[in-house]
DNA sequence: GCAAAATAAATTGCACACAATTAAATTGTG
DNA sequence: CACAATTTAATTGTGTGCAATTTATTTTGC
């Protein structure tokens, strides 16, 4: 059985990406650390907190009901997931769960005034960084949008 | 205070992208879970066979030694997160660990022939999944080169 | 030579991810 | 209305990631 050719084919081709994505996305997360831990909260807890943080805006208080399998759907995590974190974050008092009246299955999920006062924190942070670093905005527009194609396709599948 | 603005900013911008690597990242994952399956392992793991792979070509026999912290840092890992993934590794017949005679604090890692089968089973899927997909060949790559040129910047800060 | 510093893994503890299962509530159908 | 199918979270179990500490070994300085 050949069971050691060579490198220059599909697998390593492949695995360059694989791992460059794997790379890459532990990387943004360490270069978050700092502000992550000034705010006493973790990476995952810092998204769920951006996708609260806009549906308490004005404009998106009649959008989708905040329960937890929409914040699953916008992350694309589970309830296996999410449960314990929100609960972490509701101990750490940043948001607030109750079950739906309408329907008692659905756990509803909001953040509470502490849960606010993180977000001009870590806006200063992030435009503080983007200013200090070499990245340059073009770039990082068009990884991004790079980004998200790729992710349609690999998804579409 | 105001803990409650617009989202045209640095931070929506921002969180896009670090958001954009986090989900294409797992949902790289969950591309590569059927093969992972088939193959009885699990994503990590399969990186570190990638590079053991290559270690165990060749042209590479006498280049660095294969200790845990050389594979910690061609996969960006600390001990913390290899040395129980490799003992799963060894329990499942994939690689041999031991210490080196020269230096009894370092742990020298080497892919099995077990190991070493999987490759072709791998590549095989992998080129399979390419040819099938609507992903063009040098989309990867232009997305390739700029996660890493990103990621350097990141690192560099 | 030998104690202190440095190095390499291993260990500990915590927080994800996610597959699979379970439990509770609601909806659809006869 | 009854009751099966569906939906929503929560739970369970395994495997990472990673910070911080510990243990074992080697190197360095005197």
């Amino acid at each position: 059985m050949v069971v050691c050719d060579d490198d220059s084919s599909d697998l390593a081709l492949n695995r360059q990406l694989c791992f460059a994505l794997y790379a890459a996305s532990r990387a943004m997360t360490r270069a978050y650390q700092p502000m992550l831990k000034a705010l006493g909260i973790t990476y995952p807890q810092y998204l769920v907190l951006m996708v609260l943080w806009e549906w308490a805006s004005a404009e998106a208080q009649q959008e989708e009901e905040p329960s937890v399998s929409a914040l699953g759907q916008r992350l694309m995590l589970d309830s296996g997931t999410l449960t314990p974190l929100l609960k972490r974050m509701e101990q750490n008092g940043l948001v607030l769960r109750r079950r739906s009246k309408r329907d008692e299955r659905i756990t509803l999920v909001e953040v509470t005034y502490e849960g606010l006062t993180l977000k001009p924190k870590a806006r200063e942070w992030v435009s503080s960084q983007l200013e200090s670093s070499s990245i340059n905005r073009n770039d990082v527009e068009r990884l991004h949008r790079d980004l998200w194609q790729f992710l349609h396709k690999l998804t579409d599948i």
